[in-house]
DNA sequence: GCACCGGTGTGCACTGAGTGCCATGAAGGG
DNA sequence: CCCTTCATGGCACTCAGTGCACACCGGTGC
């Protein structure tokens, strides 16, 4: 990449910066000074001083210019998905794809923080949103629909898995930007997924070993107790951390 | 125009037509005629023979007509989460706050089939209905917050465990209204809600008797064996069907 | 030199959603 | 009877988004 630029607060056009970059620029200055529905497209045009049908050339609308590396980021985790194998742990295998997402937010800190404050308090770019998370959400449905084919309710397993990755990513997602990018992106996310691994059955690590693998673990549970309660020392007798 | 019912198919309870059932009912028709986005407000309002002013009073915007009982819906939701006691299984209560939204679909199944193949069809409208659809969470996910203040991840947990009531509900929702209104949806979401329930440790049905509760049951699990497999068999030996 | 490209950026006119303002007309109450 | 209130309708306006045609530019063949 050269160079910072995309992002905003950074207008020099010195070399490569391509149209599209210097229109991402010049909407986030104006949608930062003014707000976002105070900005007309026109206004964005004419800062960047392109004509204003480029505008549509580039993003079919005005709520596309927010989200620009969506698009890409989108494909790199269908292929990733694809790019998987039949040894591959499923809910691992999507937890690690919600991963790909975290990392693109993680690249570009303040452009993120800001995005989120925008996305925050307008409708209009949290519907849009919401549409972009949906699509990776059907991504990593689809995928786990793939792997539970022949399971029991293998269809509404994996509808449920996946929403509840995207939640457990978003949540993490969500914490570190209100941290204002300070907190560890990482290390909430790894958190909240490992939480939701647990949960559904990932062994959050694949047994090292082959001997490992044959313990044997008793557990006694009141019935009645909630499940979740039985999960839980489940998890700590199994030796999840 | 005002012999036309309310929603396409069921006009049993108003004789007197309101102006925004008129509009709903005329909406619909076009939208089915010649699609949503073929359809302009001047068509709607020309049909219902009112002011294209009107319109707008009733409809904040043209996609709102779509789902015009959402709002009520989303209002009974919070009123029954609120109206709870602490007595609450929370996971239950929020599976049953779900069955709220199914109840309005199923009140109305010809208008629900129509209107799913309209929203799978248009772009925009499938975003508004997941702004809609985000709402229902945010006010599980909220409630369960409440619920689990001072556990730990709680808030993490309240937001994974509302986002998989809301897909599990969905995807009863959706497979019911594929079926054009056939199937049994009170099943279909009794199954897939009942799912979620033993995932995320709800006691199905609450111990009836106090005896019950004193019981213990033993598992014995391989070390390294999928954790799903695992709840699989403690729901089989707590009795859950 | 010429004609002929495809790709990219622009200008223009148009549709249609959504808004603000004001006129109208029908209750309804004094 | 007037006066207020409220629902409605009409009008003009902004702005997002689209279709179309034109201009510019580097390259290719003749």
């Amino acid at each position: 990449m050269s160079s910072s630029s995309a992002a905003p607060g950074r207008g020099d056009k010195a070399e490569k910066t391509t149209m599209r970059d210097a229109l991402v620029a010049a909407a986030f200055r104006l949608f930062l000074e003014r707000g976002y529905e105070q900005t007309t497209v026109d206004d964005i045009v004419a800062l960047a001083g392109v004509g204003r049908r480029s505008f549509f050339r580039y993003f079919p609308s005005k709520e596309d210019v927010v989200f620009p590396d969506h698009e890409r980021c989108l494909a790199d985790m269908t292929g990733f998905l694809a790019a998987g194998t039949d040894d591959d742990e499923p809910v691992r295998r999507v937890c690690d794809a919600a991963r790909l997402v975290l990392r693109m937010y993680a690249e570009n800190p303040t452009f993120s923080v800001q995005r989120y404050r925008l996305t925050k308090r307008v409708p209009g770019l949290r519907a849009y949103e919401l549409s972009v998370v949906w699509r990776y959400e059907r991504a990593l449905a689809e995928y786990l629909r793939g792997r539970f084919t022949g399971l029991r309710d293998g269809i509404l397993r994996a509808d449920v898995i996946a929403a509840a990755v995207v939640a457990a990513h978003n949540n993490a997602l969500r914490s570190w930007l209100r941290s204002d990018g300070r907190d560890d992106a990482e290390a909430a996310v790894d958190h909240a997924l490992g939480h939701v691994q647990s949960t559904f059955g990932a062994t959050p690590v694949p047994p090292a070993g082959g001997e490992g693998s044959e313990d044997v673990v008793v557990v006694v549970a009141r019935r009645g107790a909630p499940l979740w309660r039985v999960v839980q020392e489940l998890e700590s007798t199994l030796g999840r951390g």
